[in-house]
RNA sequence: GGAGAGGUGACAGAGUGGUCGAAUGUGCAUGAUUGGAAAUCAUGUGUACUCGCAAGGGUACCGAGGGUUCGAAUCCCUCCCUCUCCGCCA
């Protein structure tokens, strides 16, 4: 959510940040609504405000003696004032948050110009796709494939996109799990294990509410959603409290798989390990102070980099252009893995600053020490990594003539040993 | 799942219809005192929204939401959470 004063007082950045995004939302309307509720709110206020000094001097006043019954028809009136201006202001308020809500978050002066995704900004390669594997092919044509990762008997016990992952296959998430949670801890974010189930509050705090109903799956009995990414809990680890500026930044991880309906997605995107409804991820998340947070992010960018590199995986980070930034993003970043058999790039990783756009929303601050007075916290996150895209990268990169696939060394002392066997 | 007891400010804890944003204690901050500290004394100490150039004013918030009432922390209803006992269970 932005500051709603931002809008009030320059609507023109507001504009320019969502041309800049290509959304279409028309601010006329809703700087109307504001200047409505704004005023409506100054009746309520106004009336209940002679309400309570009545209210005194019906206090001082003998209860039952004429004139105490002669005030009690008095404010009967204006009660009802009350009520209706109350119930007016209401609608006006529910109308105003609902469309304070589609206002996206502002672009950050160094996200590139663009519409769509080939205008995003290609700004660090690592390694070669040429010719990684001479024997690459796409993961699910490997012999033995279907051993370790089975996909019938996943869609007989639950659905398409649920797979078994079995041996070697089930050995090697782990040993990726393990990887991950191992380097961030090595890298400053305390490890956290949270629920996978959420309350509505909470994917509302995070924007999966109301926009991205769709994506969650939900639960019959009790409203609760399965976690579409870790960052849904951790972020809202902290929602509404304050915390101490000097504990800033604070780094977290966590473990945890994710689930997503994927509704529409087909094809080519979906063969293999490409996108399940249920995968495992490690999630990087950061509550930093508002003047440091470019540079957080940068950070946090790197380490995720540097998973690739230690697991020797050819990768690129794509700066993303403003159509193609996410709506409560302020920045991102996406690594890419390159799949040496399908021949195309996997989005493994998308580092993003939200600024304050998810604070706002979810009332995460630090009370700032010069003031004393709270400041909304600026939230950033990353995957430290997906792994079915990571373990397909591996498998399809490392392919052996005879047949095996090599385990990157970096991996070795958590899997156990150096090649992987159908 | 059943029965019972509770949820008040940073914490403890009063308040059962009116002048209560809320006593008191602790904590915290500032000042006084001290060679310095402790102790003591004084003052202050929530958040959000809104009006105002500002000084300052207004409104809301006592787990959440609704209701009764001229008026609700206080009464009623629903939900959530915590604790105790029973049941069940990794």
């Amino acid at each position: 959510m932005l500051d709603p004063k931002l809008l009030r007082e320059t609507p023109d950045v507001v504009r320019a940040a969502i041309a800049r995004k290509y959304l279409d939302v028309d601010l006329d309307p809703i700087l109307a609504l504001d200047a409505l509720w704004r005023a409506q709110l100054n009746d309520v206020e106004t009336l209940r405000s002679r309400q309570k000094s009545a209210n005194g001097e019906m206090a001082a006043l003998r209860k039952g003696s004429p004139e105490f019954l002669a005030k009690v028809q008095e404010m009967k009136g204006l009660s009802s004032q009350v009520k209706e201006k109350e119930a007016n202001f209401a609608q006006t308020d529910a109308k105003w948050r609902a469309a304070m809500l589609t206002l996206p978050n502002i672009p950050h002066a160094s996200v590139p110009e663009g519409r769509t995704a080939a205008q995003n900004v290609v700004c660090a390669t690592h390694g070669s796709t040429d010719a990684v594997s001479p024997h690459a092919r796409p993961h699910w044509e490997i012999p033995g494939f279907d051993r370790l990762f089975d996909f019938p008997r996943g869609a007989k016990v639950t659905g398409a996109g649920f797979p078994f992952y079995v041996g070697d296959g089930a050995r090697l998430v782990r040993a990726l799990i393990q990887f991950f949670i191992e380097e961030a801890g090595r890298a400053g974010y305390l490890e956290v294990h949270p629920p996978i189930l959420v309350n509505p509050a909470s994917a509302t705090a995070v924007g999966q509410l109301p926009d991205k109903e769709g994506m969650m799956y939900q639960t019959v009995e009790d409203q609760f959603y399965l976690i579409p990414t870790a960052e849904t809990p951790l972020t809202n680890f902290f929602r509404e409290e304050i915390l101490e500026e000097a504990a800033l930044p604070v780094y977290r991880c966590a473990y945890t798989p994710c689930f997503r309906r994927e509704a529409g997605s087909y094809g080519k995107d979906v063969r293999g390990l490409n996108r399940l409804h249920q995968f495992d991820k490690v999630e990087l998340l950061k509550w930093v102070h508002p003047s440091r947070s470019y540079d957080e992010l940068e950070s946090l960018r790197l380490h995720a980099e540097s998973l690739l590199q230690k697991l020797e995986l050819p990768y690129h980070v794509l700066l993303m252009c403003g159509g193609d930034l996410g709506f409560a993003q302020a920045k991102k970043y996406d690594l890419e893995v390159w799949s040496a058999g399908q021949k195309r790039w996997l989005e493994v990783s998308s580092c993003s600053n939200f600024e304050a756009f998810q604070a706002r929303r979810a009332q995460i601050r630090f009370r700032c020490k010069e003031t004393g007075r709270p400041e909304l916290v600026h939230t950033i996150n990353g995957s430290g990594l997906a792994v079915p895209r990571v373990l397909s990268a591996i498998l399809e990169n490392n392919l052996q003539a005879d047949g095996r696939v090599r385990i990157p060394a970096a991996l070795v002392p958590h899997f156990g040993r150096e090649f992987l066997s159908f």
